[in-house]
DNA sequence: TCACGATCCGGACCGAGGTCCGTTTAAAGT
DNA sequence: ACTTTAAACGGACCTCGGTCCGGATCGTGA
């Protein structure tokens, strides 16, 4: 195995407790060597370019590193892989909204209770994958990874707590999984794609579905 | 673009609603030349094996068809793809499992109230996935089609019908949509392979979900 | 029985992701 | 400035999924 790079340190220890601090890949870059940070940085531009002229399929590796004029071997020492090279085109928004998460105002940040921040935080979620959908839906990573990568963890992690808030009897980690589900990219592109569904109803359904699992008195 | 062949007929229309007639794979098989049949047979035993020996992984296009003494070509004529040769290697589970939806006796078949049977149904897919688990993984197409596939449509549009009955106020694609996600195969890879979190867990975890969704009284 | 056409077969071929390893180079130490 | 070394580089190479098309085969109608 190659000991690859930084960016997605494979997470190993598979536990559901969020990792509220490590800000998705933002924090502990190594500093990379002059001509290492070029490439890199000559690299996410040739990238977001290919995406703009040919769609997210024509990001090919070997496109991405002749548009760089870059060896295909420094792409992948780089990026990991092809998911890892597609992620870093959008660390940026996920960045952001880590940060308003975590430090914003209410209702998405902290300050607001935890069933109105829920049901912000689906919305803005909501928002972030639909721009930037094709990207979103080709930066996914084969579904064995999908619940382990770093910025699923996280927004995974920070429902968990807000659950565990809302309504405290009840599997605040299996809940966070159901509403993240309503959130996988793939399913809102089928829905909005090829249903045809308008992004208001995936919002109210997000609403609905909000209030119905966060209902504390139980069944009967 | 080469017309392929029956065994997944691409969907091509976009509806939401249910498909309940066609069982996934099972109806208009244009019965095959006796060589066709032959290979077909072939096929799908060296593959059953190349998994026994090797796991899901082992099993390539070129050792299947190695193994089973025909042209790579052959095998991509008859399954379409790596994940159609793969679902062919569970549609009998598949299979049964519609029949016992369809005219099976209750609770999974009809005659019971169809909250029971959301809760069966729930507690059946996610024991036959944990069974194959392993296959059932590999066997997922990318993400994009996964929604699109006749055995999970079929599932959908089933959950969906008793979704409509069970809570007639909601929307109930929608629901059924977010249901479906608490069955998908990787997810119950995560949490039961990777958080180590035991079946009953998560058969609790339904019945709660379905509990809580299916609540009639709104908010407040 | 024979001929003919639709179907099927096989494996060469292609593209793309990912790996390997000999070479180059930035940068820290002397 | 000179040495040293860990890091980065580049592109040949490998694997595997998927396509193509000339040739073999099945089954049918005469």
């Amino acid at each position: 195995m190659s000991a690859s790079l930084p960016p997605f340190p494979r997470p190993q220890e598979p536990t559901d407790e969020p990792v509220l601090l490590e800000l998705g890949s933002g924090a502990d870059e190594p500093c990379l060597r002059a001509d290492a940070a070029r490439n890199r940085a000559r690299l996410l531009e040739a990238a977001a370019r290919l995406v703009a002229e040919h769609g997210a399929a024509g990001v090919t590796m070997e496109a991405v590193a002749a548009a760089a004029s870059v060896g295909k071997g420094t792409v992948f020492r780089r990026f990991g892989d092809r998911t890892g090279l597609l992620m870093a085109l959008l660390d940026h928004s996920a960045q952001q909204l880590q940060g308003a998460l975590l430090g914003g105002p209410p209702p998405l940040g902290p300050g607001a209770p935890p069933v109105e921040r829920l049901q912000a935080f689906g919305t803005a979620v909501l928002r972030q994958y639909v721009d930037h959908l094709e990207l979103q839906l080709a930066a996914q990573p084969e579904p064995t990874r999908r619940f382990s990568f770093p910025p699923q963890r996280f927004l995974t992690g920070h429902v968990t707590l807000l659950l565990r808030q809302a309504v405290p009897g009840a599997d605040a980690p299996l809940l966070a999984q159901v509403l993240m589900g309503y959130l996988d990219p793939a399913l809102i592109h089928h829905l909005t794609e090829e249903c045809g569904m308008p992004l208001e109803r995936l919002e109210a359904g997000w609403t609905d579905l909000v209030t119905r699992v966060t209902r504390t008195e139980l069944p009967r």
